[in-house]
DNA sequence: CTGTATTGATAGTAATACTATTATATTAGT
DNA sequence: ACTAATATAATAGTATTACTATCAATACAG
């Protein structure tokens, strides 16, 4: 993958940050930071004043990309869909099966992301891990309806729409293909989540990863005729 | 349900709260204006300060209830995922069937909940409508694992567990029980999440409630062989 | 009517979430 | 090489948040 994802990149909606953090060397080490930072302490106890400290620089620079720290968590989330929308295409390339079409876009949905590093300033490992904790807290607040609006959360519905799509092809008249796909999305990071902190939830085998396997079946059952 | 449930209440684990809000008016109007207040402006804007002004008390007083905001949230979880489970309980009494008691089980947890009014300063639907956008933050930071060991989310977790229970009954060998639950429970709530906010996740249907029967159908499925 | 507990009133602190100003360093164009 | 534009650093300052502390007023219980 790295070869051909090399000068490609997720494409966020530029209504997100102030100034581009990719369009420099301090922007990239905002985005590396915060990715080090929010895994480690959490979204909440974050803030821009310990960014600074840690990447050695002042909370006035960073204001400049971001307006706030729920723009830059707007801004992670929407690069990690974006992220994400990449891998499934590239990994359907050549599929023709809609049903193995299917099977592989959930194995990528579900799938825990191992380090990747098509980018060298992103972990993604741990950017999974970060949009696993603190991603739905990206729109579950009160500015949800306007910053949908403005379009922050295309990259997500656009991801769902298109497996949606492949289901459609399955089953024309299944009814309820956006529901099917958000519920395996939100899911799968819920059961990586419970997995870790509250495995009352969840039915953990050690060892095996069953949240892939647990929702291809899942939706494989839902969809069959 | 009024008449039976009227001297019952939802037991909260003692160790979220300084003070029961129970024991007394106060207490009661932190509840009644906290859940009134978190509905209207959101968990991260609203504070103790805001909600001393409206029930006409003091930050001090609040504070000598709950330690912090969190722990508010902590309390009212706790108190709807006990409600809840009684509302469970009594709409399975008497029914023998496995398979009638899933069925209306999974109806209560993914229902649209109405006014009750089975406690005089608790509006369930302006509480079930903050479970749905709230309730996650609740769990979804640093603090988890303590919590969890000192048993906030045992409530949550026996839910879990005695729905999990009769999906065993109809199939024993079904191997995702808890999963297959958890996925219900939070699934619902960011379906009637989505349907508000960002329906192109979603597939609302004007009129009617699909997502009782999605969930439906979706359990039955993975659970039959 | 006295001790105890509850709440209210007020004040204060450290941290957070910003905004503003000015200085310095870098780079780009001519 | 000089100027202008731009980016960042350094510093300071404000309003709000998330508390803690103190003390007075009230209630109520024995």
């Amino acid at each position: 993958m790295k070869e051909i994802l090399v000068h490609m990149r997720p494409e966020v909606n530029a209504c997100i940050y102030l100034k581009d953090p990719e369009s420099s060397d301090l922007g990239r080490r905002i985005i590396t930071g915060s990715i080090e930072m929010i895994d480690e302490i959490g979204f909440e106890r974050f803030t821009f004043r310990k960014l600074a400290k840690a990447i050695r620089s002042t909370e006035a620079s960073i204001y400049r990309y971001f307006e706030s720290k729920h723009k830059l968590l707007l801004y992670i989330t929407a690069w990690y869909w974006g992220w994400m929308e990449y891998r499934l295409v590239f990994s359907l390339a050549n599929i023709d099966s809609p049903r193995k079409r299917l099977t592989q876009a959930i194995e990528v949905l579900t799938e825990q992301v191992t380090e990747d590093r098509s980018f060298r300033h992103i972990n993604e490992a741990k950017l999974n891990h970060i949009v696993i904790a603190e991603s739905s807290k990206a729109y579950l607040n009160k500015s949800v309806d306007q910053e949908n609006q403005a379009g922050v959360f295309t990259g997500y519905k656009k991801l769902v729409e298109r497996v949606s799509k492949i289901i459609l092809e399955i089953n024309p008249k299944y009814q309820y293909p956006h529901m099917l796909v958000s519920t395996v999305i939100e899911g799968a990071q819920y059961q990586r989540y419970f997995a870790e902190h509250l495995p009352k939830l969840t039915d953990v085998v050690k060892g095996k990863d069953v949240i892939p396997r647990f929702y291809q079946e899942l939706v494989f059952r839902s969809i069959d005729t």
